[in-house]
DNA sequence: ATGTAC
């Protein structure tokens, strides 16, 4: 726990990839995908804070490469930035039986994910009403800090949506039973119990299913600029000029109650079992212990809560785009919805076996390549969709899984542009307001109940997402599927 | 990220 003197030896692998060689307490070497410019300012970060203050994410990676049963490399995608404990864009792979399981290598946002809806409408359809479409979605899905729904739920629903995910929304009347097949894990993960969650974090549940919820989260209509493989855009059936929209957002309160009552779980398990913890923010209990089992139950329940929530939202805004364009809600397809905060049990090669791991992904996509079965079938050929979130005045991409990122990253992917400045370091620089007019603009609708929250967001404030994504892809972990613009952005 | 906080 104590400060040491950072000393941290980075060697370049690759332009693409570099790695922090095992020493010390290290179990494996650490490996973050960047570029030079990625590797300086992390560096640079490093040094500035040498002082105290946070821990900077080149020693996340190094102190969860420490970690019990950590499998290869600890791993960082190209946006990373300093988290909780776990850098974000963190990955890290655990032995089922020798390993631990990790608050912090999932995040407090449990299951956080971003979806994307096709319509059948193309970017001048949107032009011609865009102030009346942004209007009409901005009072359809709640948005903010402390954002209720309309669903009230009693305390077996609750459960039940702990327990069913997206499929009890589904059953609820909020979307369409096909949408199941188009997320990933099908909307539900097994393994959740619901008596393994708080009654605090039920209760603060209750209200807030199909809310958006408010920081980085956002619904965003966007259109489709370039296509780069029209393989996988056929089989994703997107096409030049479409209009997509991306929902942003996660598990709310629930997935927060549940991190922060198993911070305290965890901290008492790291000294129960003697794990060395380098940081107060990684604790973490053996994955097979009561404590871990316990935690990764009700972790599943978070991760089925935002999906339920997601899956709600979809519902709120077909209904919306129905109702500007008149077009029926059956011809708007989910494209796919995958989680970045998560913790799941997978099956990966480790040293030529085939192994279960027990895989973090904290800021990270699951990125599965062609033939995995986890892979919905009409896509299962080119790959899983991998959804990367940009800022409101950039881009988004469209990638997709490749085999090479299932042996050296466990199947991961970038998230979004990753932050480059904090947010109160951004909301010293930017204007909310001024914010707003520049983007529209550029053609770009914002619609935020936060002018605050506004300026944290702002574009500026995060890394180059088209620099972030050619690391990537460059990298040939994740493949370049298509990119798109924004022209509405409701945010929390 | 979160009804801004041991």
């Amino acid at each position: 726990m104590s400060e040491k003197p950072l000393s941290v030896e980075i060697k370049k692998i690759t332009p693409y990839l570099w790695e922090i060689p095992k020493k010390g307490g290290m179990l494996v070497p650490g490996r973050i995908y960047g570029d030079e410019e990625t590797i300086l300012h992390l560096l640079k970060d490093a040094e500035e804070k040498k002082g105290g203050g946070f821990t900077p994410a080149i020693v996340q990676v190094l102190n969860v490469a420490m970690l019990p049963g950590i499998q290869k490399a600890s791993i960082a995608m190209a946006d990373i930035h300093p988290g909780y404990g776990f850098a974000i864009g963190g990955v890290g792979a655990f032995d089922i039986d020798e390993g631990v399981i990790s608050v912090a290598g999932v995040g407090f946002d449990i299951n956080c994910g971003v979806r994307v809806l096709k319509t059948p409408l193309d970017k001048d359809d949107v032009e011609a009403k865009k102030e009346q479409f942004a209007n009409q979605l901005f009072r359809d899905v709640p948005a903010g800090l402390g954002s209720t729904g309309d669903i009230r739920l009693n305390s077996g629903e609750i459960d039940e949506v702990l327990i069913k995910g997206a499929e009890f929304a589904v059953k609820k009347g909020y979307g369409f039973p096909e949408d199941l097949e188009y997320i990933e894990e099908n909307g539900k993960v097994q393994n959740a119990d619901p008596d393994n969650v708080s009654k605090k974090a039920k209760e603060r549940q209750f209200k807030q299913v199909g809310t958006l919820g408010s920081g980085n989260h956002y619904l965003e209509v966007q259109w489709v600029k370039e296509i780069y493989d029209l393989k996988a855009a056929d089989a994703y059936d997107i096409r030049k000029n479409q209009i997509l929209i991306a929902i942003h957002c996660g598990s709310r309160a629930l997935g927060h109650q549940i991190g922060t009552d198993y911070l305290q779980t965890l901290s008492e398990a790291s000294r129960k079992y003697n794990i060395p913890i380098r940081e107060r923010e990684l604790v973490c209990a053996p994955f097979k212990s009561p404590e871990g089992q316990r935690y990764f139950t009700a972790v599943n329940c978070g991760i089925n809560g935002a999906f339920a929530n997601r899956q709600v939202i979809s519902h709120l805004t077909r209904k919306a785009v129905q109702h500007v364009f008149g077009i029926d809600m059956r011809d708007i397809a989910l494209l796919y919805d995958v989680g970045h905060n998560t913790v799941k049990i997978e099956t990966h090669e480790v040293d030529g076996v085939n192994k279960k791991l027990l895989v973090h992904r904290k800021g990270a996509t699951r990125a599965f390549a062609a033939g995995r079965v986890e892979v919905p079938a009409a896509y299962r050929e080119v790959g899983q969709p991998l959804l990367v979130g940009g800022t409101m005045g950039t881009a988004s991409y469209i990638l997709c899984g490749t085999q090479k990122g299932m042996e050296d990253c466990f199947g991961s992917a970038v998230h979004g542009a990753g932050r480059a400045m904090s947010r109160e370091k951004a909301k010293r620089e930017w204007r909310g307001e001024e914010l707003i007019h520049e983007l529209a603009h550029k053609g770009i609708l914002i619609k935020s109940r936060s002018k605050s929250g506004v300026a944290e967001e702002a574009p500026g404030a995060y890394k180059d997402v088209d620099k972030v994504v050619d690391i990537v892809h460059g990298a040939g972990v994740n493949k370049k599927v298509a990119r798109v613009r924004p022209l509405i952005c409701v945010k929390g």
